[in-house]
RNA sequence: GCCUGGAUAGUUUAGUGGUAAAACAAACCCUUGGUAAGGGUUAGAGUGCGGGUUCGAUUCCCGCUCCAGGCUCCA
């Protein structure tokens, strides 16, 4: 099934491909696959500029073209004669070369008057199948990815089989719109990226910074009951300190530029790293001191380029909900599991499902640092941990760090692109390089191991996929503002003000709307706000008594911003259960 | 960084080579209203920044800043 709609998929490009020819006879085109959603292809229109409002013509060409497609036939050709058919394509004799050079097949494949080199993997009947498609937008893209290389330009477009698959997954991408976490940022108050502070610098307006401040009481409580302790660390250090760790050499271009205080240069800092081996090497260490666990929810600064910047997401300063395990080695395992286990806890308290591992395993041929064995047991304790809990992974070999095997969540947004939050690195590199020791019991000497850990990555991205997530409606221990307290009129305003009190001193946020405006609209504006109980008090509430009375026994009636109606409920019953929906974060 | 597009009141948008229009939000007034927009009045931007063309630019041109999508999906 998933083949039929990627031969689908693929057979619209070329017929993409097809009608830019017919429109570019100019134009170089280069590859076309399938992707997850549709398809693209990539395409050198030399000097000509085309933007979007090109791409109904390239649409109606399509359509014009492909009541003549009645098949697609393949065949296997020479190399020379491939090279002549694409004489004029450097890209195309680029890809003969290559492949050639692999030893497999050239194969060509024709439909109308349209001759593509091409690998194969289409659909029989285009006039008859190729119906439902539309072009969607256009982008640069390098050739082969690497930005040494030209720039082609990009078209994107979509096909399905019926019209109404198309029109579903259309809608899809509209509604994913109002979830983007830009616009509800903007709506609800939760940050801002203001252009006179920089590029990928943002503020958490009051609301945002009670979802971080909640989230990092979370955090701090959760790792606190897991052994962990917390430290705070300057944000800028000697840059010594990362030549010392060895980032300096590796990332600088991603550093903050160093500045000159007093002799010395410092750094902003772009990792925690060194300060924590600090802390550890501040006493002398004996095996009962290990594992130490040392945490900090820390910024850091990284110059990302500026066209990758993108809302909360991907920003130049990054909040860690970072740590540094020291441990010994035999006790690496344990430790990662550990983390796994938390960082699963932690995923599952914000009801995310939409989430897979990447486990970045070794490559035989590369050379590593640290125990054989430990490397071996870790990797395999990790994937038993994970298929035991039935969790999506993929093991991706070669990409463990050189230092140890690494641990990373990918989660996806609402458009479904894919974000790297989570990860649990395991390093047999910095000990060394800091020379960090402890006494074992035999009164020896030994280097212990390190796992760097931040289960949920960084802040920014976690809060801008929790906002995508909830589509800003926060459960309710998160939400900024957990109560509105909506009089009915005017005359119940001393009663709605001892109602915020009792909440207040229940430490729940509450938002009093006295506007002279109608119930009605006091409910409309709460329910934008996407605060989760709207409280109403009116005569039937109040009922003639008096603040004492009604503060001791009154009632309020709950709204719910779903639009449930839940009638009237006594105030220090309705405190009772927003607690208890609190403690469960629910 | 590179490609395409964009930047107009607090917000969302309209618009024109002759010094900007609307809705929502705001403030005030009338209304005192029972579960998603009651009515009225007022104030609010000189059109991201810098330069050029022009009698005149928010509108055209150039540079910059910032924002969005893309630059991993292999003939």
């Amino acid at each position: 099934m998933k083949n039929n709609l990627d031969n689908l998929r693929h057979t619209t490009s070329h017929l993409l491909a097809a009608a830019v020819l017919e429109l570019y006879p100019y134009a170089r085109i280069t590859l076309g696959p399938p992707i997850e959603n549709g398809f693209y292809y990539d395409i050198d229109f030399g000097n000509d500029k085309i933007s979007e409002e090109d791409l109904p013509k390239i649409e109606k060409k399509m359509r014009q073209l492909v009541k003549n497609w009645t098949s697609v036939e393949g065949k296997e050709i020479s190399i020379d004669e491939a090279k002549k058919l694409f004489k004029n394509n450097q890209y195309k004799l680029e890809l003969i070369e290559e492949i050639t050079k692999k030893g497999e097949k050239i194969t060509i494949y024709k439909s109308g008057n349209f001759i593509d080199l091409c690998r194969g993997g289409h659909i029989k009947n285009p006039s008859q199948e190729i119906k439902h498609f539309k072009l969607l937008s256009i982008a640069g893209a390098y050739w082969r990815g690497n930005e040494k290389n030209k720039m082609l330009t990009r078209i994107y477009g979509t096909v399905f089989p019926t019209k109404e698959e198309l029109d579903k997954y259309l809608w899809q991408l509209e509604e994913a719109k109002k979830r983007d976490h830009k616009k509800i940022g903007k709506e609800l108050k939760l940050f801002i990226l203001p252009q006179d502070v920089g590029s990928g610098l943002l503020i958490w307006s009051p609301y945002g910074a009670i979802i971080r401040r909640k989230i990092e009481e979370l955090i701090i409580n959760e790792q606190t009951k897991r052994g962990y302790l917390h430290v705070y660390t300057p944000h800028i250090g000697k840059k010594t300190l990362w030549q010392t760790s060895g980032h300096w050499d590796l990332y600088r271009d991603k550093m903050y530029a160093p500045m000159k205080i007093d002799e010395d240069e410092y750094l902003v800092k772009p990792m925690n790293c060194p300060f924590h081996m600090m802390v550890y090497k501040s006493e002398l260490r004996s095996y009962k001191d290990l594992p130490l666990r040392i945490a900090e929810i820390a910024t850091v600064y990284r110059y990302e380029k500026a066209g990758e910047l993108s809302g909360m997401l991907r920003v130049r300063h990054i909040t860690q909900d970072d740590s540094h395990i020291f441990c010994r080695e035999d006790q690496v395992v344990d430790e990662f599991l550990g983390v796994f286990d938390y960082m699963i806890y932690l995923l599952n308290i914000f009801g995310l499902k939409d989430y897979y591992f990447r486990l970045g395993l070794r490559s035989p041929k590369e050379k590593y640092l640290g125990n054989d064995e430990i490397w071996i047991k870790a990797e395999k304790e990790i994937v038993k941990a994970i298929e035991k809990k039935g969790l999506n992974y993929i093991k991706s070999e070669g990409d463990a760090a050189f230092y140890g095997p690494k641990l990373d969540v990918i989660i996806k947004d609402a458009i479904g692109r894919q974000w790297q939050c989570g990860t649990i690195q395991v390093d047999f590199m910095l000990p060394e390089r800091f020379g960090l020791e402890y006494i074992d019991e035999n009164g020896k000497i030994q280097r212990p191991a390190l796992i760097h850990r931040a289960p949920l990555g960084s802040l920014e991205r976690f809060v801008a996929i929790l906002i995508e997530h909830y589509a800003g409606a926060f459960p309710l221990w998160l939400s900024p503002v957990q109560i509105a307290i909506l009089p009915v009129s005017e005359k119940f305003v001393d009663h709605a003000n001892k109602l915020a009190e009792i909440f207040q001193k229940n430490n729940l946020r509450i938002e009093n709307n006295f506007e002279n405006e109608t119930l009605s609209k006091k409910i409309r504006s709460a329910t934008l706000k996407k605060i989760p109980y709207l409280v109403i008090i009116g005569e039937k509430e109040v009922n003639g008594l008096s603040l004492e009375e009604y503060e001791k026994n009154g009632l309020v009636a709950i709204r719910t911003r779903e639009g449930k109606d839940l009638g009237q409920i006594n105030i220090n019953q309705f405190i009772l259960n927003l607690n208890r929906q609190i403690e469960t974060f629910s």
